[in-house]
DNA sequence: TTGCAGAAACCGACCGACCGGTTAGTCTGT
DNA sequence: ACAGACTAACCGGTCGGTCGGTTTCTGCAA
């Protein structure tokens, strides 16, 4: 019951998916791995059984479980992995910057970068799945909650240290914020397509003007002094 | 195969659920519905067996048969009666108020009054749900996805008026906007507790607060010329 | 007030399909 | 020869759903 490592910076991590082994991870495994994520982003972990994830990497359901030794194991292996790359992706980065502000616009840009890339002929990482994690027993499940509580603090805590230095109205509850500002990135897996009219490029470009500005901040400092008049109709 | 009403104004519509049936619905009906709803978002629609649903009302799944078609039609009931109280607490409504801005800011409270909101003994209804309609075969899913459509159309259209009288700056582009306004809203569902620190009212104000003005925004236009230094430290 | 028919409410037993997972054994490359 | 890759067949169990029957409620004629 060791707590399964994640890959150390230097450690020649193969591109998706890869379980915690030593280099040369078969091919087939790293399909087993690209295949069960994108289906189980797709359809859902409950709804996706392993013969789904058999087929479509054209083995029997027993073939399958020469790789893999269950489900939960293998939803574990995903998820964790996905947190491995958020972490390897944001937090640490994050963690580098000194200025808050400089942070913040790191963590959301590397957020929305991290999702919604696509590596290999697998789908997009989840992140998002991270949040369908109730397949998982106990411990496991405790394991994936508290890093998702580590990166919600170093976002709440960012915006704690903008508040702090007046640059974030006093009014605003920074716990809201962040989950505000957490909900926004996420969502992103849920309406983007990389086929779209919007690159990841631009949606982060997008949301960073969003969550800094507001929708309803006018552009520069108004030069007419009538814009402050209250409710013109 | 009618399209399924749904309930007018002045329609005498029963709280929870009501299937679109006469005045007296049972009241096993009614908790049907609402122990089926709070199953279906606790643990998700798959997860969920019929089983469950049966033993929450305290009768056998046989019985449970009784007053249902299918399971499918169990979530298709549910879900359609959560797009019936979206239209009804926040569609029409603001379909009534000209001002953009302020559709905007009923927009918002009236969706985050409408997630959360405790309907008798169910839980909150769902919304949150309607994004995992992946159990609806072809003609229903297009139906709930026609009114999802319609009401980010309707928040759209609202940011678009806004920058087209100068609100929201035109660097935007309202349609990711309109994605990330949505996503604010509905992802209060999945880290507000009503026991918790912060109430309905609470978390629609902060996020009118933080979509209007952004978080970045300092307070009144800063009284020292100081403040717009390049990136100071 | 009673008797009773019919409808609504509900149950125990069961169905075929499919679930996650296992077994015993067969290939194939080294 | 042997180990890794893989399969056909199968396991106990649960799934959504059905069946035939029994109880309980309700309206109404006598």
């Amino acid at each position: 019951m060791t707590t399964p490592r994640r890959p150390k910076p230097g450690d020649l991590v193969i591109d998706p998916l890869p379980p915690a082994r030593t280099h040369p991870v078969s091919e087939r495994l790293r399909q087993i791995y690209a295949e069960a994520a994108r289906l189980f982003v797709e359809k859902g972990y409950d709804a996706t059984s392993m013969s789904d994830i058999a087929q479509a990497v054209n083995i029997t359901k027993a073939g399958l479980y020469h790789f893999v030794k269950s489900k939960e194991d293998l939803l574990m292996t995903i998820v964790t992995h996905g947190m491995d790359q958020l972490f390897d992706d944001v937090v640490e980065p994050a963690r580098a910057v000194a200025d808050p502000a400089e942070r913040l616009s790191l963590i959301v840009r590397n957020h929305v970068m991290n999702i919604g890339r696509v590596r290999g002929r697998s789908g997009n990482p989840l992140t998002i799945i991270a949040d369908d994690v109730s397949g998982l027993g106990g411990e496991r499940k405790r394991q994936i909650d508290r890093r998702k509580r580590e990166y919600f603090d170093l976002v709440r805590d960012t915006l704690g240290a903008l508040q702090a230095r007046g640059d974030i109205d006093g009014a605003l509850d920074i716990t809201v914020c962040a989950h505000n500002l957490i909900g926004v990135i996420l969502w992103t897996a849920r309406w983007r397509r990389p086929e779209g009219r919007a690159s990841r490029d631009d949606v982060a470009e997008q949301i960073l003007a969003f969550v800094s500005r507001g929708v309803l901040a006018r552009r520069p400092p108004d030069t007419s002094t009538l814009a402050n008049l209250p409710t013109d109709r």
